[in-house]
RNA sequence: GGCCCGUUGGUGAAACGGUUAACACAUCGCCCUCUCAAGGCGACAUUCACGGGUUCAAAUCCCGUACGGGUCACCA
């Protein structure tokens, strides 16, 4: 069988955006599905006003960051380079082709002006008529054409389409689809600075490179028949076409990069993990075969399956995110979280403390890295007393109990020698089978006391574990002279 | 407007003519519990946009309607 490469072609305009990641991390996986699979990366930047600076370091850096290693592409080389559009167009590639479809009649020079053809579509879609450009310059005789050429008019070179019969195309997620040649319009294919139109590179370089398969949006599905026109001229063969359905905000807008949502920076940068980012955007349009949705990479390679993407848009859920980040942050390895963790944890508390006693009570708990500053923000300073916040109706706590249970507590942890979890522990159960209460009726003011807050990682044992003896001991007589009062 | 595509619970979705319409997130209960989480258990679509048809049998096949999205750039 024939070798599968598959490609992630953006153009660098800007931050790379989620349902931009997801289209190339389905391109990486339907050619890594198969171990010689390979995975270009190309850079359209035809549009030269388009660019922005520092745009291509960004799409290097999030694939880095994501694990979708490229094999082919600007940085790393490769046999079918160059892999930047614009270089390519400086070798006169797609002039050369562009010319070669001229020849072959499938194309022809066009000296209309853009303003012209803007404001015939404008007559007729106020006349409430569809408008298809017939353009006129394909009558043109070859010696006019020369002349105006040589008189240096600007002009592009357009595809010729015959508007007669049908062109269909099978797409491995959407079937067939046909389309009448009439409803085709004849693009440009090279414009008038020289430069291809994405329509026109982008199915020369996927030639060139022999893609095999070709991942986009689905937003391209009624161009295709287009460029199978332009494979057709060439006598070129066609690449297999996965389109995928739209990643959308809500129920009528796709996602993007306007209104600030979910760029894969910003995800980064909320503390949501690029492996947890990336098996989530995995599941919106695809759906694995079992009953599972936690998948590495490396797993999604392996259930990868082109024929379960599915046909209709999936709308970004941050609240699954949110549980797939904490499932990840959940599962890893203590010493890659601790490592994780310990600059979130540095800015909130400092490196005083016990990191694996923080990260203990912080693992269960935190659904993404950004929080922990403020989970932790009472361990460096005790909030500011709150006397409800003793009162609790599942603990039958009011203020008084709470303040004879500190009480107790302050004498017996201040004659421990020992302080650890397990002593504080010891000594505060034997405190409330020798008062006779149950667990809360201690635990629960002593927590409060230490925190200040109703809601706290860890309960009272850890709390005074990692604060020390001194500090606990403090806290708790600072809370027994404000409940005093 | 023409053409193309889509439509299963709040969300992601399974189902490929015959199931009580999976599962996960969210939500709501209960349990566990020193708070919150985590974990355990349970509830949550008499129904698959709507209307016809085919069939012994339809969420699944066909046709139509509605609604939504895409496209019709010298943007990709």
């Amino acid at each position: 069988m024939e070798k599968v490469r598959t490609r992630f072609a953006p153009s660098p305009t800007g931050y790379m955006h989620i349902g931009n990641l997801r289209t190339a991390l389905y391109a990486y996986l339907v050619a890594k599905k198969h171990k010689d699979g390979v995975f270009v990366l190309r850079i359209e930047d035809t549009d030269q006003g388009r660019l922005i600076e520092g745009a291509t370091d960004i799409i290097y850096t999030t694939l880095k960051e994501c694990g979708l290693k490229h094999d082919e592409g600007p940085d790393v080389g490769g046999e079918y380079g160059p892999y930047i559009q614009s270089e390519r167009m400086k070798q006169g590639i797609y002039k050369k082709y562009a010319m070669e479809m001229v020849e072959k009649g499938k194309a022809h020079i066009c000296f209309c002006s853009e303003e012209d053809i803007q404001s015939q579509k404008e007559v007729a879609e106020a006349k409430g008529e569809s408008f298809i450009y017939r353009d006129p310059c394909k009558k043109l005789s070859k010696e006019e054409i020369q002349k105006r050429i040589d008189d240096g008019e600007p002009y592009v070179i357009r595809q010729t389409i015959d508007p007669n019969g049908t062109t269909s195309f099978d797409d491995e997620v959407y079937g067939t689809i046909t389309v009448d040649n009439s409803t085709l319009d004849e693009m440009i294919l090279l414009k008038s600075d020289g430069f291809p139109t994405y329509n026109f590179a982008n199915v020369i370089d996927d030639h060139l490179m022999a893609i095999t398969d070709v991942v986009r949006g689905n937003e391209y599905l009624s161009s295709t028949p287009k460029y199978n026109l332009l494979y057709e001229a060439m006598g070129w063969e066609k690449p297999r076409y996965i389109h995928c359905p739209p990643v959308m905000k809500d129920e009528h807008h796709k996602l993007s990069k306007r209104n600030g949502d979910a760029s894969f920076n910003d995800l980064v940068a909320k503390g949501y993990l690029p492996e947890a980012i990336l098996n989530y955007i995995a599941l919106l349009g695809w759906s694995p075969s079992e009953e599972r949705e936690i998948y590495s990479l490396s797993e999604l390679c392996e259930a990868f399956d082109v024929k379960r993407i599915n046909t209709s848009g999936a709308i970004f859920d941050i609240e699954k995110l949110k549980w797939m980040n904490a499932t990840y942050l959940r599962n890893m390895d203590n010493d890659k979280y601790i490592e994780l963790i310990r600059p979130y944890v540095n800015k909130a508390i400092g490196d005083s403390y016990d990191i694996h006693k923080v990260a203990h009570i912080l693992k269960e708990r935190a659904t993404t890295l950004n929080e922990i500053e403020e989970m932790l923000d009472f361990i460096k300073e005790l909030k500011e007393f709150d006397v409800t916040l003793y009162t609790n109706k599942k603990m039958k706590t009011t203020p008084e109990v709470a303040l004879n249970s500190l009480k107790e507590a302050k004498r017996v942890l201040g004659e421990l020698s020992e302080w650890n979890h397990d002593s504080i522990y010891n000594c505060l159960m034997a405190l409330v089978s020798e008062l006779g209460v149950k667990n809360g009726q201690v635990l629960f003011p002593v927590r409060v006391a230490l925190s200040n807050k109703a809601f706290t990682p860890g309960g009272a044992i850890e709390i005074a574990d990692i604060l020390g003896k001194e500090e606990t001991l403090n806290r708790i007589a600072k809370a027994i002279e404000d409940l005093s009062e």
